[in-house]
DNA sequence: GGTGGCCGTAAGCTGCGCTGCATGCTTCAC
DNA sequence: GTGAAGCATGCAGCGCAGCTTACGGCCACC
């Protein structure tokens, strides 16, 4: 270091900071009456305790103990000290006490983005669940597409992006993913239709019906379904959202592919798991890695594995 | 040490205390964003911060800060001990504050016993120039004779007491006393008296006279001043309130001798100095020694000095 | 007048915590 | 693609804070 003393250590040095285990220390005096008695409740020698009451004094510029030939009683300066020792001594146990209470999820902040369809069954339901496991745990929830959950935990504005696959998010360098569930694609028909009576759907044999797709992000998950099964669908009407799809193909616009967790369930429309390649998106979860992250992160990511599991039986 | 060690020493070990000192480069990492940053200001080097930032995450038992290669940034765990730091620190600097105020007089408490006789003039004038001196400084004032105004002294029941000699007080160990002033006692006589012309009286011319005395503790004051005089007074009334020894005097009871600080200055009576050995009380004051003594303490000391030569012109 | 309890000082040793340097990683510029 | 810069981190080394032990002075009590 070849910079002159600056003025802040100048004064440093001349005052001293307050150390708070001296501090501790002088508790111990003034409840104990004597520094014998103090060494003994700290565990220390008395001569520790003599030193380090010494060099308290030093730092606070006055003397703190009247000693006498019965033991010590504080100065008004030490008093004064005590006093502020108190509320010191009390806020760092409260941190502390405030530290377990995250650690044990009796308190702590959950945010949790989630994309729009997740909101139809799943994130509610664990939610609800989560409220009643950790009721100290203040959930604050936003809707974010796949991209900009990954965005908003990379900028730590949310501990957990609920996200499907396949999607547009690129590298994930320095975050962790993990899978929530595989959500099964469920072919969509209106009531009335020539597949309806069917109890599984083969996808080829929609290859020549009118389809309504999905939009946006949602739309790799049914395009890629049909490139599978070897045919491109003809799309009619296309929406981002899940519960329109359904509503057009309720109106016998076409058909869909819906992911199950989804569904609307209306009776104008019937669903069908679709056999042959078993089409699905993947439901995961993105966070920070195990360190930094909160464990209320970690509580909800297994509230959402078992709300998934009950819901897909 | 032979005992076992007990739960809490358990307890203290598995669960080291948070260090305040590690609060403080928390902070600054908090602020600056970056480890290098946090060094800069608290000139370290960032070796020494990372290693601070590691060791208070043990404390903690929680990762609290998300390292990234942009920079630091704080988990939920680290705003939280944040928070608490903030007012730790800022509750650190509130005692300094308070302490520097004690130390300044500006705030404090000073406790004050004094002699009965004291506060017929001495005491008011010093209280009076005190509080307009240290307006920020509580003044806590009673009553007690010598004898009990330095056993409050030693029980640490009062900061200062002024005291009167001769007194029946006996070893001062451990105690300081200081001289406020001599207060010479003088002759009082009716206002018809035989030698109220007399700008100066001789103490023996008195002899013969009928007295009025105190009693108590303020009886040695005069018995002393007669005894070097050369004769014993023929007390015919005594009390131990010098206000009421002169009013005795007025109603033509006897001659009286009084300490000028507590003479009344009733037209009905004529005080006149004593020439032959100047009796006097002494005035001085008791405190506990240079160390532990308030600060208020020795800045009272200086105004009852004032008042007494002001009033004693 | 001895004895025990109190606090204080001196000497010595342990361990915390700093520096300095080297390393791995990422980002940016050319 | 490659070099430079910035960041955090691990390791060796060393200074110093702070503990213990030992001893002394002081006072009260027996």
């Amino acid at each position: 270091m070849l910079h002159a003393v600056t003025e802040g250590e100048a004064a440093a040095s001349a005052v001293p900071a307050l150390d708070v285990r001296r501090l501790r220390v002088l508790r111990a005096v003034a409840e104990h009456g004597s520094f014998a008695a103090a060494a003994a409740e700290l565990q220390y020698t008395p001569s520790a305790i003599s030193q380090q009451v010494a060099a308290l004094e030093r730092e606070a510029g006055a003397v703190l103990v009247e000693r006498g030939p019965r033991g010590a009683r504080l100065t008004q300066a030490g008093l004064v000290l005590d006093r502020h020792a108190a509320i010191v001594l009390g806020q760092l146990a409260a941190a502390r006490a405030e530290l377990d209470d995250l650690a044990r999820l009796r308190a702590g902040v959950l945010r949790l983005a989630a994309f729009e369809s997740g909101w139809s069954s799943l994130v509610p339901a664990a939610v609800s669940a989560y409220r009643e496991r950790h009721p100290g745990v203040e959930l604050q929830l936003a809707e974010h597409d796949p991209v900009a959950g990954v965005a908003a935990v990379r900028a730590g504005a949310t501990d957990l992006a609920l996200v499907f696959e396949p999607n547009a998010v690129g590298e994930l360098e320095g975050l962790q993913r993990t899978v929530v569930c595989e959500d099964p694609l469920w072919a969509v028909l209106p009531a009335g239709h020539r597949l309806a009576s069917r109890a599984v759907v083969r996808l080829a044999d929609l290859a020549g019906e009118p389809w309504v797709a999905p939009t946006a992000f949602c739309a790799q998950v049914v395009r890629r379904a049909c490139a599978a099964a070897g045919f491109d669908p003809d799309v009619v009407f296309s929406s981002g959202d899940y519960g329109a799809i359904q509503g057009f193909v309720a109106a016998g616009a076409g058909v869909a592919l819906v992911p199950r967790l989804a569904l609307t369930g209306s009776d104008r429309i019937v669903a069908r798991p679709v056999e042959g390649g078993r089409p699905s998106r993947t439901i995961a979860t993105i966070t920070v890695p195990e360190g930094p992250r909160p464990a209320t992160a970690d509580a909800m990511l297994a509230v959402l594995r078992e709300a998934a599991d009950a819901l897909l039986g």
